[in-house]
DNA sequence: CGTTCGATGCACT
DNA sequence: GTGCATCGAACGT
């Protein structure tokens, strides 16, 4: 079942330790794709100085004062989409960044969507990408999941794009394969005091420090 | 193995 | 004009 928007508005800390193992789905043009949410980072306010909230209320970071359960999908580097979970009441600006999936439903239309755009320097050919790296990292997801700007302040209640509980057909070994562990987020220069990033330790599609590759 | 560095768009100052 | 919640090719060791 889709989740309802009441898991969103709560706290944003509760919500990212329960995203894990949960299924985000997006559905697009009729292809669906899929995949569990094996890594998340929470953002948390204007006091947190990593938050986009941090510089107060701004045209971009609108969608994390709105209302929980929509996403928050913005531009980095120019090149990569990545997507947010708003949490909490309307006014106080929280949300969960998805970091990586293990790829559920799908697989081959992601695969190609990775393979086709490549970035870093032009050129050469793209070995085919081991199923764990499909969605290995917050970038690396929405390519793979067709999730682009287009879907900032979606409905995470609606139809397109949600998540929900694994269902039995999910192999259990995809969510107990690691043990829940929490760490500093990754990729920032502020506010790294915060242990806000939640993984499945050990899961290949885990990005960073927690994965088996390190 | 490790580190460096370019690609690329746009919000923000 | 600056600086990113990144990625992977290319280089050095």
């Amino acid at each position: 079942m889709t989740l309802p928007r009441s898991f969103y508005d709560r706290p944003t800390l509760d919500v990212a330790r329960d995203l894990i193992g949960k299924v985000l789905v997006h559905s697009r043009r009729g292809t669906l794709t899929s995949g569990v949410i094996v890594e998340a980072e929470a953002y948390i306010g204007e006091s947190d100085p990593a938050c986009h909230a941090a510089p107060g209320p701004t045209k971009r970071n609108a969608p994390l004062y709105g209302p929980p359960g929509h996403a928050y999908v913005y531009l980095n580097y120019g090149i990569h989409s990545l997507v947010n979970v708003v949490t909490e009441r309307p006014g106080t600006p929280a949300g969960v960044l998805i970091r990586a999936l293990d790829p559920l439903t799908g697989v081959a239309v992601m695969r190609r969507r990775r393979s086709r755009a490549v970035t870093g320097r032009v050129g050469r050919r793209t070995s085919t990408l081991s199923s764990h790296d499909i969605c290995r990292g917050p970038g690396n997801l929405t390519m793979a999941m067709g999730i682009t700007l287009e879907q900032n302040c979606v409905d995470l209640c609606g139809d397109a794009l949600f998540i929900q509980e694994a269902e039995a057909e999910v192999d259990p070994h995809r969510v107990s394969a690691g043990t829940l562990a929490w760490s500093p987020r990754i990729g920032i220069s502020v506010g790294t005091d915060r242990r806000w990033r939640v993984y499945l330790e050990g899961h290949p599609s885990v990005s960073g420090r927690g994965s088996p590759r390190e």
